[in-house]
DNA sequence: ATATTGTTTCAAATATAATTGAAACATCAT
DNA sequence: ATGATGTTTCAATTATATTTGAAACAATAT
């Protein structure tokens, strides 16, 4: 197993490309995996994902999101700022309340989760 | 905090959308949630996001794979379990390999990537 | 049959993520 | 200032995901 053997029915489409070295080239960079990555697992988790569409149908205070899944607040919080880090959601403060907003990219997943999953 | 006070600037259009039973109804049910906590959670790991995009350029078989990305074989067949799970990805015995190819889905998946993020 | 190469599976160890409850912080009303 | 409500932060615990190395399995060649 020390030099790769290549099986019949891909090695010419894969020497083709450049082999090992020509298709790792056309790959994202590590920055834009990462990127992707952060997304990814924001809306990994089925309370996170929820959240998000519940957003994208209506704004809410952390209140209300706390009501609409019966979490609590210190556990609601830590979700929020996954998907806050991850540049789906923001918030604003309004008065006492602090008021989260899908981002436009929260809104464009969202919306391409309905149309192609 | 017993009863949930709503922001004036929400109440309105929170009100009308139902409130909170309003807004429950519009979300995907859990089947469809967890479907998709499962393609994203795939795609939340590095490694497995560049196997998925490298598997779109040149299906490989698992020695190449493990080549590309210097992972150890046991490491990598349990994340290629993961992304086969999730339906991203499928494989074909061909003689003593096992070739890697991305499913519809991992198309349409990594094609988003590129348009959409 | 036996050996060789390619791959998966398993149980144990390690690392990472999520939950918990208490304390801190912020804004508003008094 | 003081107290009440809404929210976050923190450290400790618990749960889940990943890594590791050995063993098992599968296909081929001898």
């Amino acid at each position: 197993m020390e030099e790769t053997e290549i099986p019949d029915s891909i090695r010419c489409e894969f020497e083709e490309k450049g082999g090992i070295d020509g298709i790792v080239e056309l790959l994202p960079d590590d920055q834009r995996i990462g990127y992707i990555n952060s997304i990814a697992r924001a809306i990994s988790d089925p309370v996170r994902l929820r959240v998000l569409f519940a957003l994208c149908i209506q704004p809410m205070c952390v209140c209300l999101i706390v009501a609409m899944t019966e979490y609590a607040y210190s556990k609601m919080s830590y979700h929020l700022s996954i998907l806050k880090d991850s540049g789906l959601i923001y918030s604003k403060q309004e008065g006492n309340y602090l008021i989260y907003y899908p981002t436009d990219l929260g809104r464009k997943v969202v919306e391409w989760i309905g149309k192609g999953l």
